[in-house]
RNA sequence: GCACCCAUAGCUCAACUGGAUAGAGCAACGCACUUCUAAUGCGUAGGUUGCAGGUUCGAGUCCUGCUGGGUGUGCCA
């Protein structure tokens, strides 16, 4: 039992003999401790108690002081307005770390109803090389699927790539203007990017070549055999060039069931929609339309312009005859309901298309999927040095690729002038670990709501919350047993863990709150959270590292430190996994 | 106009879902290295949590109204 639900148990029955019959023991509330000048874990009990009960609230605490059978688990004092604190003895502390220390899951838990959960993450349009905007989506993606996993769900990660919509239209159309097969060889994003970017400037200027580009689009749709062609060959190469990020950044995915993958379908689908009357026909285009049953305002169909509601349709056939994403995004979560069996599906797609998701959510329940649970997890934006959201279609973002090559850059200047490692070639290894992994860490130490402003230079900074401070933690812990004579690491015994300086203690009672709080990330799909909390563990085994003699210490009190290396390096290198983040064994 | 999101130290972010004197890092200043790897530790300084009300024993957190910023708003995704 943990230790919230022991003191739980035992402030119920305490309340009980001061005759206070609490019926929820949620309402007992014991919560760590936010100040650790309080003790450990606290409850507020009796000040809610107190006013109900017409009663004091620091006497009933009292009372339920002298009457809570607490053995040497905790101190038990009373603060402020009527606080319980508990205060954790050391002897406490030293038997969670030791139960710890014997998991093989240091403690995180395993969910008793296993889901199968969708996580639809990353999802680049493939005619462009992946640039700075595309971390956000696949870095919280990767992160919460081993998260996910860990906990016992079963998890399909799927890649639903943009390899259907109108900017391979304007590939097409630039590809037949004239596409340059020696660049294509040479440097084939690059080329494709030039490819689409010329397209993008001639359908900005000239209404015509707009319409030219859609209607490749089109004829892709429909099977035209020249841009079948043309569209295999852009893919395999697209897809070559995001196979090499994703292995940089250490992201897979279980499926890429792009947009394409559901062309047949869309046909069929589209005529049900229509026969059931889901759909009809508005301004040449098919739409499906609010029914009416919310509130105008609570209706993701309905819109107000000019102080009057108006329909907002989605669009699921275009004038042109054309699909878009709405049609495909329709077609995808029927598939992951009856294909994948999916109890869930989570989006992980920028916050500006909420509004689209509020719809489709709305389309899947008026279709009968009402117990796929989809959620849109949406993210903040990356703004430039100006402040304002770096631009999609201006052509001028950072490329991902470049980004992680000047990481690398700034990772390998540091790593030359501190490294203890030995050759050139484990310098550039390491080098590339802390630069692709400070890149990483930034994104998932924010909290995903808010934008953030992309600079490179706090991006790889290398001191303080960042991913090489906790590096230097796990290094730390297992440099010590690279000193250790040959084989005496096996021989620790658990039961010699024994904690009794405040330093040891306070890194116990933080690595013991790793299993909740790989938890909570999931909450509300926090990954910051997660990585607050590794900042926290290693600041607090740096002081304990610093405190606490190891090597030079004796006895039982040196397995014990030993010991609680181990469990520490253990938990840094097992979270910092969850998050994505490999560790070097040296640095 | 309307809808959604955001606002916490100079900067970047926390605050365990309503608890006590709002915490970290960066930047600034001071102290500690022939080291168990100083990519570190210890300390100083930095706040009317955008503003005004309300609910509550108790509000950064919930509610209302403002202010400021961002995003979205029919055939892009």
């Amino acid at each position: 039992m943990t230790i919230p639900a022991q003191l739980t148990e035992k402030l119920h029955v305490a309340l009980k003999k001061v005759g206070l019959e609490v019926s929820d023991s949620k309402r007992i509330q014991i919560k760590p401790a936010d100040d650790l000048r309080f003790g450990d874990y606290q409850s507020t009990v009796a000040m809610m108690m107190a006013k109900p009960a017409g009663r004091n609230p620091r006497e009933l605490a009292a009372e339920i002081m002298e009457a809570i059978e607490i053995g040497d688990l905790a101190e038990i004092s009373i603060a402020g307005p009527g606080f319980l604190n508990f205060t954790l003895t050391p002897k406490t502390w030293s038997a969670q770390a030791r139960t710890q220390l014997s998991d093989p899951k240091l403690g995180v838990p395993t969910v008793e109803d296993p889901e199968t959960i969708v996580i639809d993450f990353s999802a680049p349009n493939v005619a462009k090389p992946m640039h700075i905007g595309h971390i956000r989506s696949t870095i919280i993606g990767e992160c919460l699927g081993r998260i996910t996993s860990r906990l016992g769900h079963k998890v399909i990660k799927d890649n639903h790539i943009g390899d259907w919509g109108t900017q391979f239209g304007m590939v097409t159309w630039a590809w037949k203007q004239g596409v340059d097969e020696a660049a294509l060889d040479e440097a084939p994003l690059q080329e494709l990017l030039r490819l689409y970017r010329h397209a993008s400037e001639a359908s900005k200027k000239d209404e015509a070549i707009k319409d030219l580009c859609r209607h490749e689009l089109v004829k892709l749709q429909q099977g035209d055999a020249e841009n079948t062609e043309i569209w295999n060959r852009c893919l395999a190469l697209s897809k070559k060039g995001l196979n090499e990020i994703y292995d940089r950044l250490d992201v897979s995915f279980d499926h890429w069931l792009g947009e394409s993958a559901y062309n047949d379908v869309l046909g069929p689908l589209v005529e049900r929609l229509e026969k059931e009357n889901l759909a009809r026909q508005s301004d040449g285009a098919l739409c499906i339309f609010s029914d009416e049953k919310v509130k105008p305002k609570a209706d993701p169909f309905k819109i107000n312009r000019d102080g009057e509601w108006q329909d907002f349709p989605m669009i699921i056939r275009k004038k042109d005859g054309g699909f878009n994403y709405a049609t495909t995004d329709i077609a995808t979560f029927e598939h992951r309901a009856n294909e994948f069996h999916a109890d869930k599906v989570w989006i992980i797609v920028d916050i500006r298309q909420s509004g689209h998701f509020n719809q489709l959510f709305e389309v899947a329940n008026r279709l009968g999927y009402d117990r796929l649970e989809m959620t849109h997890i949406a993210f903040g934006t990356i703004l430039g040095k100006d402040g304002k959201p770096l631009k999609t279609r201006a052509g001028d973002l950072p490329q991902l690729a470049d980004v992680l090559d000047d990481a690398v850059k700034a990772a390998r200047a540091v790593v030359g002038a501190k490294s203890h490692l030995d050759t050139e070639e484990e310098k550039d290894e390491l080098a590339e670990l802390i630069g692709v992994n400070s890149v990483k860490f930034t994104e998932l130490s924010h909290h995903r709501l808010s934008d953030y402003t992309f600079d490179l230079e706090k991006m790889v900074a290398l001191e303080g919350d960042t991913a090489p401070y906790l590096f230097y933690s796990y290094v730390r812990a297992r440099s010590i047993f690279r000193k250790l004579e040959e084989g005496a690491s096996e021989q620790l015994q658990i039961e010699n863990l024994n904690v009794t300086e405040p330093a040891e203690i306070h890194l116990v009672r933080m690595l013991t709150r790793y299993g909740d709080n790989v938890r909570t990330v999931l909450d509300d799909f926090r990954p910051n959270l997660l990585a607050t909390y590794l900042l926290e563990l290693a600041r607090s085994f740096h002081s304990y590292f610093e405190a606490c003699p190891v090597l030079k210490s004796e006895g039982q009190t040196r397995e014990s430190r030993l010991l609680l290396c181990d469990l520490t390096s253990r938990v840094i290198k097992d979270g910092l996994g969850l998050l994505g983040i490999d560790v070097p064994e040296r640095m």
